[in-house]
RNA sequence: GAGGUUGUAGCUCAGUUGGUUAGAGCGUCGGAUUGUGAUUCCGAAGGUCGCGGGUUCGAGACCCGUCUUCCUCCCCA
């Protein structure tokens, strides 16, 4: 045998029943946003460098796959940057499109785009692949399929309520036996900087703040020294660490914590809206968390901070998202409030593979199998076989009078739930026989019932 | 980007301190008094041992490189 071939690591094929339970995946998902209001969106697989690049840190440029420039294009390599060692320089000059990294920018960057053929509040859904150079995991790919539902043009808590409920839905309709929704607030954050006296430094004291339950309070304490973050900040933190309770009672003790940062009150009572209007509405499996030390790296959240875990798998987060108020003004449109999440589409596959919460039927492609037993018989089936389509099941006929046995096989493997049998005897007496292939009953119809009994049972 | 780890038949894996034609189970294909599957019996096919180089009389086993897998960090869906 020749070199197998291969694709590229972190990529994957999906086989017809992958796609099948991935569809069902995505139709579920679908028609909870169209229900909430959401119309779907699609934007380019790659943009332009200068559209993505330094909207998601430095570690998030690393991350970005470059489009090399072709053709005489490639004449415009930056031949001194390289020189000089400025690597980020000369990849620039070599590579002026890039993969999308997530939905988030590119619809930021659509919206000022087509800011006046759009209505505001404009509400989208998108449910598209993105590419990230990062290092495969479990759960981690390099190809992926991210579905956001965001909203701008708005400032209104109506919209994190509304995305609240969307997680709950989704993932309860996907039968997700039980859920945490994470929410934070990034006012509550920078309330905190404040309050420790370090407001320059909030990316690295939330950062090591979001690893408390990974690394244990000595570890985050450890990483704010190494960051060099005096002492007295660091005493001012601790009391964070005894953050434990009903949401209720945790925002009894920030409101406390806070009561000198007017920007981190303000980030309290936004939460305190979210949680009563939530705690009216109720979720269905969702359990509403607040949780203190939920950050995530990317910096353009302003407000509301979301995470999605599911419970009992050994799992990343399903869905992020929050609040940015800045992010159109990148591109140039100022004083627009958006809010969004992230429906993680693989991971998602991946917990509801485990946990077995795809429907059985899903694999099956096939209703109906016309046995072949020769060229006289097969006449007569495949007329049958035309009517049984038009009443749209999905049906076909075996191409060859092969085995019976062979045929049966074949039809056990497609997951065929009936197989119509026609041959010399019951081409004779104007029947066919119809067998269910899951009880292995059969039994003997005119041309008139099974049609009938076809239209009833599907 | 840093460190570690993995790669043998379609799949899951054996393979003794380097030694003839590399094995098993499952799956696949064929057959078992002519028309009955998923559970029986018999048989067959299928691998230049991820790829490239090196050491050796001799490499699936050892060394180097490379790709890939999974893991930790980083970051994240």
């Amino acid at each position: 045998m020749a070199q197998k071939p291969a694709i590229p690591k972190g990529t994957r094929d999906f086989l017809p029943a992958e796609v099948a339970k991935r569809n069902y995946m995505f139709a579920t998902i679908k028609e909870v946003f169209r229900r909430y209001g959401y119309a779907p969106i699609e934007t380019p697989s790659f943009e332009l460098s200068t559209t993505l690049m330094g909207k998601y840190g430095e570690e998030g440029d690393r991350l970005i796959f470059r489009i090399l420039n072709s053709g005489e294009k490639m004449k415009k390599a930056d031949l001194d940057a390289l020189a000089q060692d400025n690597l980020p320089r000369f990849a620039n000059s070599l590579a002026e499109k890039a993969l999308r990294y997530d939905l988030t920018v590119p619809f930021a960057r659509f919206v000022v785009q087509h800011q006046n053929e759009l209505t505001f509040p404009f509400k989208r859904y998108q449910i598209q692949p993105v590419w990230r150079a990062d290092r495969p995991q479990h759960g981690r790919y390099q190809e992926f399929t991210q579905c956001d539902v965001d909203v701008v043009g708005s400032d209104s808590l109506l919209y994190e309520v509304e995305l609240i409920q969307i997680f709950d839905e989704v993932l309860s309709n996907l039968s997700l036996p039980g859920f945490s929704i994470q929410i934070n607030n990034r006012k509550v954050l920078s309330g905190i900087a404040e309050v420790c006296g370090v407001s320059e430094r909030i990316i690295d004291l939330t950062v090591a703040l979001d690893k408390l339950d990974k690394i244990g309070e000595d570890g985050v304490i450890d990483e704010l020294k190494a960051k060099g973050f005096a002492p007295t900040s660091i005493e001012k933190i601790k009391p964070l660490f005894a953050f434990e309770g009903s949401n209720d009672s945790k925002m009894n003790l920030m409101r406390s914590y806070l009561a000198s940062s007017e920007i981190g009150l303000k980030g309290l009572d936004e939460l305190a809206e979210v949680f009563e209007q939530i705690s009216e509405l109720g979720l269905q499996r969702g359990e509403l968390i607040f949780d203190l030390t939920l950050a995530r790296g990317l910096n353009y959240y302003t407000g509301a901070i979301f995470e999605v875990k599911a419970k009992d798998v050994k799992m990343g987060s399903i869905c992020g998202g929050g609040r940015y108020d800045d992010l159109t003004a990148l591109f140039g449109l100022k004083g627009l409030s958006g809010v969004g999440v992230s429906f993680g589409a693989d991971r998602i596959y991946d917990v509801m593979t485990e946990l077995e919460l795809f429907p059985k039927e899903l694999n099956r492609t096939l209703d109906i199998l016309f046995v072949n037993f020769g060229a006289s018989e097969a006449k007569h089936g495949l007329k049958l076989l035309q009517q049984v389509r038009n009443l749209g099941l999905a049906a076909e006929m075996y191409p060859s009078a092969a085995k019976l046995q062979k045929q049966l096989k074949y039809a056990n493997d497609r997951n065929v739930a009936y197989v119509v049998i026609i041959g010399e005897e019951e081409a004779a007496a104007g029947m066919l026989s119809l067998k269910n292939m899951e009880t292995g009953a059969q039994e003997q119809l005119s041309s008139a019932d099974f049609l009938t009994k076809c239209g009833q049972l599907f």
